[in-house]
DNA sequence: CTGAAAGCGCTAACAT
DNA sequence: ATGTTAGCGCTTTCAG
């Protein structure tokens, strides 16, 4: 039988209440008890049992970190990364970090999350965008809660962003630093507060370039970016507008699309049409030429979110912060000088 | 304040053990207070506190899923889709998955993992080779154990397996119907039973085809299969074979690795050479031309591994079963007919 | 500085 | 078929 707190009291002659309190680091425990105790953990290898302390203290030592079936699917490698930078943070402060996977379309009334309604958490952290019915429906049970990767209309949650609007600005500086004046914009669903950043950086750079922004340089309307939309807003650009030599993907999976596009039109990358992406993928590297791309450090992303959720779990929350996670040029070989013509 | 099951007991008027009876479906409870008890949960919005729960029973509803830091990080999105697969699974029988990565060099006397030591979990699956060391140790927990992607020296432990020995004759065959003649073989690490397997399906498919086997066309000493390896293989090869006309690579990594040597050496794929890899990584898709590969299906192995678990934990436990999960040949760009010369 | 004792919410054995 | 009751192992007042 593994033992209990009762053992390590009777085997250091305390009581049960000081063995809880030499556990944690109780000042008032004078230095030998608390030694003759810490000896009688280790020699008996105890550890407390968590769901006793659960039930005692009402903490578990969990997390729940809540993303949509579509937002991990559909970019699975990018969520997952940040669960994953989550978790390997979480480590660090004792948590263990349990990955709940919500429908989209999740509407009030739905059945909640089992191990938020069995709280069997102490805290929440939303990645991506979550409808709003369920941030309604887990107000009720105060926990803790932040977000990364998505900004939630109640501003009063911490939160943690990538560094969107940096990211285009960088993106089209590189192209024009490049020598390159136009230069094209692909996104799909433009309504995402992320893309539209992503934009915004682009529309300033331009500026700042003294390059004239042309809505006609820029396909926003795709449904959501994607491979498949890469190739198809590619092909309407290209359609209309024979002098681009540079174009900027609001991210890597549609930049793929994009080249592959170019290529089967017989444009060479770069030599003809400078491409850049957006969120460093893994596949980026594998394409021919390798993808430029503006890099997002996504476990970071992850780790940072856990922070702010193990400050405010300690108390430690000054007010709720928000956090943009720098991003950075990533130059590979699909972006060029321009070709003098 | 969230109800508990006194509330229940008291709106229902009945005593607390049959709440309890209630919720665990306990037959023996009469139609009528079954209803009335239900309808009391329902309008309390009752959900049991898992830590009380998990104090009384010893059952926490969660599961450990041990994975080696090393393996974790260096072929990331395979056992990462292992545990994902698990996690999917998991969620239709009621559990929560604690990922939980240890070093590849654990050794005795190490730190234990907290979920395990502090008993926050009812079972543990291993994933991917994992030290005998911690094996050991966790077997002193009694805890059921099952693994997936590895197999431990001690065989009463359910496992599942990826069918490797027929994925290397699949391989084979294929480029054999292709009329390929001399087939070589690239691997790292062949020590590892996957390879070793799908080494010897390369062996076996080959003489079924009436091809003979010759060791310099088989290159398995890279210390692992990783693309740079890949690479350095495929030189090797390509130095002392000139005849060679298909490429059967031990896994995706290392077949990108051979493909950019081919490239760079001038060699057309398939037009010169065919290539055929292992595992199917989104990256083969990206590449140019994508690569043919035997598809494992990742998700698959995550979730068979979690119902083998599931049967254990519901004591429906034949004997230890091993399950071979089939891999399939996926046909892409990167193979062809032989030329004729 | 330490101990006694009262729960935390639930399960399960035992009564009835 | 349902109720009574004794814990499960820990935290946390409150005394001393």
């Amino acid at each position: 039988m593994t033992p209990t707190i009762k053992d390590v009291a009777q085997k250091a002659k305390v009581s049960i209440a000081t063995v809880s309190l030499v556990i944690h680091n109780n000042e008032k425990i004078s230095y030998e008890t608390r030694m003759r105790v810490n000896k009688a953990i280790k020699d008996l290898n105890y550890h407390p049992f968590r769901s006793a302390r659960g039930l005692a203290s009402r903490k578990t030592g969990n997390l729940a970190f809540i993303v949509t079936e579509d937002h991990f699917l559909r970019s699975e490698p990018f969520y997952t990364h940040i669960f994953l930078g989550a978790e390997f943070e979480a480590r660090q402060n004792e948590y263990y970090i349990l990955l709940t996977i919500i429908r989209s379309d999740f509407k009030q009334g739905d059945r909640l999350p089992r191990c938020i309604v069995e709280r069997n958490v102490d805290g929440i952290i939303f990645a991506g965008k979550v409808p709003q019915d369920i941030i309604s429906c887990l107000e009720k049970y105060e926990l803790p809660m932040a977000f990364v990767d998505y900004y939630p209309p109640a501003e009063n949650y911490p939160v943690v962003l990538i560094d969107n609007f940096s990211g285009g600005m960088q993106a089209v500086q590189h192209l024009s630093a490049l020598g390159h004046r136009h230069i094209a914009f692909v996104a799909g669903d433009i309504q995402h507060p992320s893309i539209r950043d992503r934009f915004q950086g682009y529309k300033v750079a331009l500026e700042n370039a003294g390059l004239s922004y042309s809505s006609k340089m820029s396909i926003i309307d795709e449904a959501y970016p994607a491979r498949e939309n890469g190739y198809s807003a590619a092909k309407r650009l290209l359609r209309d507008n024979k002098n681009v030599t540079a174009i900027f993907s609001c991210n890597d999976a549609m930049a793929i699309g994009v080249m592959q596009f170019l290529k089967e039109s017989g444009l060479r990358v770069p030599e003809d049409v400078s491409l850049i992406g957006f969120d460093d993928v893994d596949a980026g590297l594998s394409l021919d030429p390798p993808l430029s791309t503006i890099g997002v450090p996504k476990l970071e992303l992850g780790g940072e979110v856990m922070r702010l959720m193990a400050d405010m779990l300690n108390n430690k929350v000054k007010s709720p912060k928000k956090v943009l996670v720098p991003v950075e040029l990533i130059k590979r070989k699909s972006t060029a000088e321009v070709k003098i013509s």
